[in-house]
DNA sequence: AGGGGTTTTAGAACGATTCTAATTTGTTAA
DNA sequence: TTAACAAATTAGAATCGTTCTAAAACCCCT
């Protein structure tokens, strides 16, 4: 579970980041950490713009483009690369970590399953890459998903 | 180590599942797979239409496109997805397993690490998931790119 | 008010991929 | 041989997400 002060404490580590950086927050570019702080849905770029305009009428595509690009220079989101459709963005966690994608919905989950200590190393030690990062990601269909499934063959 | 034996019983395979679904195996296309079923190097479409191109100057790129439509079709390739870039294909070993990719001159290695028994089926335990498939790919440096970069340093 | 840097903007450019409509090829049948 | 038809191939247009560009807007400091 995600409390409001998590979301506040997450919220404060991106302002820092980038304040760090040494760029200014503006309240366009606030918002957008807002979201990503606040939303476990994992929203693309087109999802970050609509809802900023919702605050903020005037911002362009841009502006979303480049406050993700100074979170990912700071390692304050996760990028989660899709060749089909539309980058997902973490903000919550932005270490690399497990997701559940939804071939049907597209939906992005969490997994919460422990790293295996010593992978990297391992892979070091056989193939003499320096492992650097991981990307694991499942695929399959969500709950919700195999009920309509469900629905529209027995309907 | 993979042998010409391999490489020829890959390639009969790619082209009974082409006949199988219904197509005919021209020069072209078959080039495609001849290509696909010995190269280690993980090509993406371009350099595929280059190579086809060696052998048959008037090839379209939209003719190694469609064939690579007919083998993720019949699951002859697995295609390795990538936002920032081309995707790459991997027709020796078109079910999905790990890789290892070289952030800074792109090369990709298989890797042969075995699939940890029931993960699939404890993730659908605890998420609700139908788990079909995964992907998982280590990011790191070969060890190429760390003796250039150790040049650069010392030189 | 004015100057100087940062931020934001609209729209152009880009690159990979898909689509489209026309042409070519191959096969079969007269 | 030609006619006719389906399948395969083509060049180029269209699409879509992302990046780039050059101009405009904004903000802070005198």
């Amino acid at each position: 579970m995600v409390t409001d002060s998590d979301i506040q404490q997450r919220l404060q580590e991106m302002r820092s980041a980038l304040v760090q950086r040494g760029v200014v927050i503006t309240p366009k570019r606030d918002k957008v950490l807002e979201i990503l702080a606040s939303s476990d849905d994992h929203p693309n770029v087109g999802d970050l713009h609509a809802e900023v305009q919702r605050w903020h009428p005037s911002t362009s595509l841009a502006t979303v483009y480049n406050t993700i690009e100074l979170l990912k220079e700071t390692g304050q989101v996760l990028e989660l690369e899709f060749s089909a459709s539309a980058n997902r963005y973490d903000g919550r966690r932005p270490d690399s970590h497990p997701h559940l994608f939804c071939i049907e919905c597209q939906r992005i989950d969490d997994l919460d399953i422990p790293e295996p200590e010593g992978v990297f190393e391992a892979i070091s030690a056989e193939t003499g890459y320096e492992v650097v990062r991981q990307r694991l990601d499942y695929y399959g269909i969500c709950p919700k998903c195999q009920r309509k499934r469900e629905a529209r063959r027995s309907g």
